[in-house]
DNA sequence: AAAGCAATAAAGTCTATACAAATTGGAATT
DNA sequence: AATTCCAATTTGTATAGACTTTATTGCTTT
């Protein structure tokens, strides 16, 4: 039997399924057939339709709980995914030109404030990176760094003259959990004057930390540019 | 044979895979056994071995090809998955009351930048809707919409004094395609008494298009008050 | 009524097996 | 040397069947 011709694939039955939520014929809150039911409806195994069902719970449609069944979402709590590209990636997907330049790089213990938030032993040394990246010669992005020395040693011999700390930390410490947050502040004298916009100007702001296996690996802060927005479809 | 004891559920297989990779076991680029002998050294079968490293693929860390098997990816396109929360959810997380309040409800034909921005015929009917969101007594989200009557022409019968236009419509047409963005703007007059923050404070901002089957049903503007991150962790 | 309990329905996962589809690498041919 | 073609390998998907886990429903007892 060949089962891409004259059988129901799992990829089917998720877009049947859709259409009939769509169509209002399954309405939020109500209760689907069983998947016993479904194969049975699209004649195919239990599997195939756990499959579907599976996806489609996965992606936000539907809710399912043993003996109670499957439900289509009332609200359905659609994730937006952000593809977090690198600089140089967003940079070149635009058409521009990716250009990078060190601000300033050096090693002290933390400041206080960043031991707070990190979690840091008090005094534990830190390198402190700003840099900026630029799309042809228009300023893209302002990034101020802290790199964590306990957690990431080769930071020393690092030289980040020639390679973003951003690029090198992905190929030195690849697999990491982040904590990334997006807000909206005010340009300062600093920022301002690396993004060529006037002092007190919003700027749109994402922070980020990352961890490897429970230690903190590094805070960053990065700045856009004028007019950035951070866009997705779902 | 009881599989949950003696046998390696593909969740475990799951856990060692990320383990290897990330001791470095595994390094970047670097091909996979096949799941044939993945299956001989966990002893199970290939389809459970399969599952493993297909939702591996799918949240980002692996690349697999027919043929060319299975490798660890070089930089991890890790994706931040934002769930998109109703507001009221969202206030009621950060443990406070949820207050909705309508600003002004009216329906014209769409302005000039509107109807150009999602291709409108000119002259189409819009419902502009402004309205407020309270953290108890506190601003929360301020929020500017636009709904194109011929897409939803239920919302002339809606009464947005009290249910808020976003509620109201997953209600009414759950199942759209969305185009999200985030950005930082600067508060106007309306927006800053609304938010109770001074005239040109920095406003965290998101701009939502949503579509049904192709045809634009409703354009928001949600301006967050100050301080309002979005945060997410992957 | 309320609380406890057992039967049962539904999803979750695994085994064993088969065929399909893609792509690579080598063999045969030009 | 380049091109074409074929076979082998690896992932992708489906079948059929079984056992597991969860939690609901309805029955029984208090």
């Amino acid at each position: 039997m060949t089962q891409s011709t004259d059988t129901t694939g799992y990829k089917d039955i998720k877009q049947t399924v859709l259409d009939r939520i769509r169509s209002g014929a399954w309405p939020p809150d109500s209760l689907l057939p069983s998947e016993q039911e479904l194969a049975v409806e699209f004649s195919c195994t239990r599997t195939t339709v756990n499959r579907a069902m599976r996806e489609l719970a996965d992606e936000g449609y539907l809710e399912r709980r043993r003996k109670a069944g499957t439900r289509v979402l009332r609200a359905p709590q659609r994730q937006a995914r952000f593809t977090i590209p690198l600089v140089r990636d967003e940079v070149e997907a635009m058409g521009g030109t990716y250009r990078y330049a060190l601000v300033s790089s050096d090693t002290n213990p933390a400041p206080d404030w960043l031991s707070a938030r990190l979690a840091l032993q008090p005094g534990q040394a830190v390198t402190h990176v700003r840099c900026m990246h630029y799309s042809g010669n228009t300023p893209f992005q302002y990034e101020d760094r802290w790199i964590i020395v306990d957690s990431v040693p080769e930071v020393t011999e690092a030289d980040f003259r020639t390679i973003g700390p951003n690029e090198w930390l992905v190929q030195t410490v690849p697999f990491t959990n982040v904590e990334l947050a997006f807000l909206a502040s005010r340009a300062d004298e600093t920022v301002a004057g690396f993004l060529d916009l006037p002092k007190d100007e919003p700027v749109f702001t994402a922070e980020r930390i990352t961890w490897l296996q429970g230690q903190p690996v590094t805070f960053a802060k990065m700045y856009f540019a004028a007019g950035y927005r951070m866009t997705t479809q779902f």
